[in-house]
DNA sequence: AAATGTGAAAACATTCACAGCT
DNA sequence: AGCTGTGAATGTTTTCACATTT
């Protein structure tokens, strides 16, 4: 997932494992809520339940931090939800600007989880002179002439792309230009940025995907021998397959395309972007 | 059980890792780009830059799939477009409900790479009354109660949820009783399901606080001193470490030692959810 | 000559199982 | 008695490097 692979060990081994990082927001999440309901301590074993790990995978990766638990008690949440905020450096308020106010944007302007945990939107910019100076969840709509000052003006280093594809490598750009580090992208499409910058992405047709992929193989278990075209092309000549045997029911309004056999780059629906 | 017993080689076996299938849908947004363009073939090399992967994992990958390749010439593009789609199920089409129809939903409903590909979005579902009738995207809101109906009526078995976190346990269980076996999930909450049902998740806040991670990382290499050394002591430390970002901080809890549960309540927001 | 497909090695991640602390 | 912390074992993923095929 994570893009950029820019890591290296220097001195000591200060590295906490990629997969074990990924885990902690899950962690505090769960200790957050413990933490509401002033639960004083708790067991790895019921954290792993709260957050959906086992126990031994979340001690493992507490071991990663330290040791912050006591033998025969457990984990002081209170403690531990300082010590991960600390480790993921939401002791610090990070300004964030999300580019591309369209459906998602205003959304993810919207979202609560933001504002919390140590994320402040710091700006809104989009390139729709129609949307610039409308208001979004309380915040100005500026438009993208004004991006790197914005960036500038308040140090932001995390910037959210929620532009179209076709947008989203040129404002990488420009971010990353005017000093932003961390890129988190919801456009369907590989940024390619220099070494040093961080990209995360978040592809809801890639999510859907992974799960069509298991979902068919639910299918296919249950009922052995359904499946489509079982003849195996044993590396013969590629043909230019007549594609998408649909055998399913209609489709909704023109999402069909023609798949002559013969020739043609035959629109294969394009990969669409959020709005 | 069953399963497992391959004939054959060559032909593609049982059983491709994980990690390649969630690539899958990245080589095949790639390929059908090509495909667009109307290029006939593509090398190993070519297609991982366009993927943003190396070639050597992406050959590895298609070698799960079968040898669909040919030698000193490459892959031919609409060829492995067809193969992938088959093997991600896309060849099918896939009726789809989205519950919860806040600022997300609405923004997943007007999501393009939903309606291409293989997704079809068959309803949209919310529980405020307010909102059934309402059309977005072009489609009917429709109330929570219909939701057993909608499932059954349009053969669906995969879900997206998009309601605030506190509903969204309740609404899973809804669709897994209904007959949902793959959840979407967006609600920042762990779901629990019995076997057999696949739920992905996607998470704004988590991805966030993992570029957090990093960036501060970063900023602590260039700005030795303030670090996070995790040998040392836990207690106070110098939070603004940030080369940018040099604005409000966090609350920053006492969190000396683990001991008085005493206090607790800084102010910590819930994890709360979109919509 | 060019590029795939794949064993084998290396790196990374998870799980086991228990010694050691409270 | 209970629960953490961690080496060792196991499983998975990535990378290497090259024989094989066109």
């Amino acid at each position: 997932m994570a893009t950029g692979r820019t890591h290296r060990p220097a001195t000591r081994s200060r590295g906490i494992p990629e997969a074990t990082v990924a885990r902690l927001p899950l962690y505090l999440r769960a200790l957050t809520a413990l933490s509401e309901r002033s639960v004083p301590t708790v067991s790895s074993e019921e954290l792993a339940a709260a957050a959906g790990v086992n126990s031994a995978k979340l001690r493992k990766d507490f071991s990663y931090l330290g040791s912050y638990g006591t033998r025969g008690v457990g984990y002081d949440v209170e403690y531990l939800v300082y010590q991960i905020s600390r480790e993921l450096g939401l002791t610090q308020d990070w300004p964030v600007v999300i580019v591309g106010i369209g459906n998602l944007g205003a959304a993810l302007a919207n979202y609560g989880g933001f504002a919390s945990r140590g994320f402040r939107v710091a700006a809104l910019i989009d390139a729709d002179p129609a949307l610039t100076g409308r208001t979004v969840a309380g915040i100005a709509v500026q438009h993208t002439d004004e991006l790197e000052k914005i960036i500038d003006d308040n140090g932001v280093s995390i910037g959210v792309i929620a532009t179209p594809a076709g947008a989203a490598q040129q404002v990488c750009e420009r971010l990353v230009a005017a000093g932003v580090t961390s890129i988190l992208n919801f456009a369907p499409t590989v940024l390619s940025v220099p070494d040093g910058v961080d990209v995360r992405k978040v592809d809801l047709s890639i999510e859907l995907q992974i799960l069509a992929f298991h979902e068919q193989r639910k299918a296919s278990e249950e009922n052995p021998g359904a499946g489509i075209d079982g003849s195996l092309p044993a590396a013969e000549e590629p043909p230019v397959v007549a594609k998408r045997a649909a055998r399913n029911q209609a489709p909704a309004a023109g999402a069909e395309r023609p798949a002559s056999p013969d020739q043609g780059p035959d629109g294969d629906v394009p990969a669409v972007m959020p709005a």
